[in-house]
DNA sequence: CTGTTAGCGCATTCAA
DNA sequence: TTGAATGCGCTAACAG
């Protein structure tokens, strides 16, 4: 065995699975079934191998097990921006559930256009991924067609909704931002406003809870709400809150759409010496680590996006195993209202 | 054509290029070129094979392309965290100058492990990417080796240093830290500190510049500097500089190694009626947006995370055109002190 | 400018 | 449990 890696090497060539079989003194085929599963390939001619392989520093060609299997080891991994703070962490928690499984991610970006999502979807799907994420439900019909036909576990991340693709890992959008609203006006707020940007379809339905908590308090009338669609920043978090209560100085309350605009109207309202949360009550949505830590700490919408991340890979991998929950499910992660000092003050 | 067209829908199978070819009428070996250089195709040809493409829907296998031409159109990108929101930046930068491309990236994260590194390169290596960017400057020697012999662009981004692989983009941040120490201390601050989490190699040469700014000013003797392994945020600002204050109270002016620390100071600082630039001085690094919309604004170091990722995948493309930077380019992006109020004050 | 031949490295299917 | 034959879809190298 010795002197056939020696020869081999000397070639100085890339290694190949031919190469490990020589050195192993068996057929390629079963270097490669030692390689994909490995209980079907005795033990002693695993183990000469698997000695092989380290000995060369073998690496398997994935284009070429993609060829002949007409499969691929690839998450496709569709969002709508990488800079959205929001989706970091749903990625974190996907690389931390990858590893060892020798499944790779393949990120793409959509710049919150359908019509490029349903380009992506198409091309992801004509290689053969092992899975899909995508984000939310609001694919074009053309795009759920397309994956309604797919032969690979499909999982919408993000949020749940009516009718699943194959399976949601997410939370209620709407929901979140009704108790959230519901919670300014428990504490005695009497005009709340809904700030948002970059409203995608999420925001949207926070925008939605909003207004059906308004409706429900008899505060409709009074109802005040800014949004653009430019993306979410802290600065822009200053700008509509500068715009809002420019024009509605009676505003008592914000329900901020995201975190950033939320910090963003808790440095605007300082400035403007408005005290929190007597004068206004600030409310933001996900939680960022930093709400907690602002000063004063700012109620938020608690969102599992690690979690959601890691399950969206483990329902991947564990269909890819026979496992896994079958296509309709919907996993409701939830959301937890934080409670903090930017909506503590008793107002009667 | 129309026939043709028809015919092959009707196999209700995977197009391939050899379909495509059916319908256009030419080889295989001609629609392939189409594809690659058009410009090697007569007009004709090239237009009826863009009909067909068109209307078969066909997309290239890009498995079948890199076995068979032993190249791949991915771009390696390996980074230490996708939750360190520094790297976001540089990731749009990547996404916003791959289009149009073809060419994709494959994130791979190291956890910070030189090993995890060294084994993500050699894996990537085998693969034979069109490039490969790597964050920093201090991958291990084995890995060093590895990588002088790829016959790839490789760029380094983040950081400039005295002897790139290939190509490097990015900035001293030993310099840059050494501006902003220096800019504290004409601010007239006496006591400087440095506060720093998530140590890495950047985080280093950051602390090795502000020390060296403190000698220069001839206060090293009262240099005091807070660290920890863990990761930063803005609560472990808060934790850090609680500490710091608690032991060394005659603290006038803290420089943080990035600005969620710093967020984290400037909240601690208001909680304990610290007033920000008077009795604390605040500094942090990168420049991220909420900086200048905090309350104060916060003094900070530009960084151009955006530019680095850009002209990353641009290198990568200059060269695969063989155009692009030599061998042994460093393109230093330069960073920007943006003073704010957080050191604004005039301290005599 | 276009086509022919051959093969990339591996997995599937069948047979032993 | 192992192996032989075959082909995945595409491109390199050459020839025309």
């Amino acid at each position: 065995m010795i002197c056939a890696i020696i020869k081999i090497m000397q070639k100085n060539q890339k290694i190949t699975l031919a190469d490990v079989a020589e050195a192993a003194n068996v057929s390629p085929i079963t270097v490669s079934r030692a390689l994909r599963s490995p209980d079907k390939v005795s033990p002693k001619a695993r183990d000469r191998i698997e000695r092989a392989i380290a000995q060369l520093g073998y690496v398997p060609n994935p284009a070429a097990r993609a060829l002949a299997s007409g499969r691929t080891d690839v998450i496709g991994v569709i969002i709508p921006s990488v800079s959205n703070n929001v989706f970091a962490e749903v990625m974190r928690g996907m690389y931390d559930a990858l590893s060892g499984s020798g499944l790779t991610v393949q990120l793409a970006t959509t710049g919150y256009s359908p019509l490029a999502e349903e380009h992506l979807i198409r091309v992801f799907l004509t290689q053969q991924p092992s899975g899909l994420i995508l984000a939310g439900h609001d694919q074009s019909p053309a795009a759920r067609d397309l994956l309604a036909r797919a032969n690979c576990p499909i999982v919408q991340v993000m949020e749940v909704g009516p009718k699943p693709i194959d399976v949601a890992v997410g939370l209620s959008h709407h929901d979140g931002a009704f108790l959230a609203a519901r919670h300014l006006i428990e504490r005695g707020y009497r005009a709340p406003a809904f700030l948002g940007a970059q409203m995608d379809p999420r925001s949207q339905r926070r925008l939605a809870g909003f207004r059906a908590a308004m409706r429900e308090a008899g505060l409709a009338e009074v109802t005040q709400v800014v949004t653009t669609p430019e993306p979410s920043s802290v600065s822009m978090g200053c700008r509509l809150f500068a715009d809002l209560i420019a024009h509605h100085p009676q505003i008592d309350a914000v329900l901020c759409n995201n975190d950033d605009l939320a910090l963003g109207v808790l440095f605007e309202a300082q400035r403007r010496n408005l005290s929190i949360p007597d004068r206004l009550g600030i409310c933001g949505f996900n939680d960022l680590e930093m709400m907690e830590a602002a000063q004063p700490p700012i109620t938020s919408v608690q969102t599992d996006r690690y979690g959601m991340g890691q399950l969206a890979i483990a329902q991947i991998r564990d269909r890819l195993e026979g496992r896994g929950h079958p296509a309709g499910t919907s996993i409701d992660l939830g959301f937890a209202l934080q409670i903090r000092d930017s909506t503590g003050g008793w107002r009667g």
